[in-house]
DNA sequence: CCCTGATTCGC
DNA sequence: GCGAATCAGG
């Protein structure tokens, strides 16, 4: 295969062979890989520039939603500033924190990956602490991931006759 | 996260 | 003309 040519340039053979694998189908990624030396953004760019583009591609929208033009990189750029995303966090305190042997519960120090990451309590008490129940894949239990996953479940008059305590409780933790 | 092509534009 | 960067989707 004595391909190994220079800076690798579009010669007529390369040309070639690029409509030939584009004509077949292959991805440009794949036809990239087949001619080496190049990456797909240099094989699109050449497919766009004979004109062969818009071909049967697995992905399209069959729109044209003329995509934003791109800002790029233009001269002392202003250091955007983005805004911190606040988590609504929800704490119903239906169950109760994990304690070890010692009386302690889960906190931020011994909070492990595979522990439930479940707030519990006041943020602002002592006593705050986390579930530190398994956790498997996701950050929390089984419990508390269906409790922080509901999308919006029709709200349950559940909370008819609430404690005073556990609406305070539920104010302080969204902040 | 992998992939796809499409587009813009500095070089 | 070239292709990296980026975008918009699947």
């Amino acid at each position: 295969m004595g391909q190994g040519g220079l800076i690798m340039g579009w010669t007529d053979e390369r040309v070639t062979l690029l409509r030939k694998l584009w004509a077949e189908g292959l991805s440009a990624s794949q036809i990239a890989k087949q001619l080496g030396g190049v990456t797909r953004n240099a094989v699109i760019g050449k497919v766009h520039r004979l004109g062969l583009a818009g071909r049967a591609t697995p992905s399209r929208p069959a729109k044209r939603p003329v995509r934003t033009a791109r800002p790029r990189v233009m001269g002392p750029s202003v250091p955007r500033l983005r805004m911190p995303s606040t988590m609504p966090t929800v704490v119903i305190p239906d169950l109760e924190p994990l304690k070890f042997e010692d009386g302690k519960a889960a906190n931020v120090l011994t909070l492990n990956e595979s522990m439930c990451k479940f707030p519990i309590g006041d943020p602002t008490d002592p006593d705050f602490a986390f579930c530190g129940r398994g956790s498997s894949g996701g950050p929390y239990c089984s419990d508390h991931a269906r409790l922080a996953y509901q999308p919006s479940q029709a709200r349950k008059r559940r909370t008819a006759g609430a404690p005073d305590e556990l609406r305070r409780m539920l104010r302080l933790a969204a902040m």
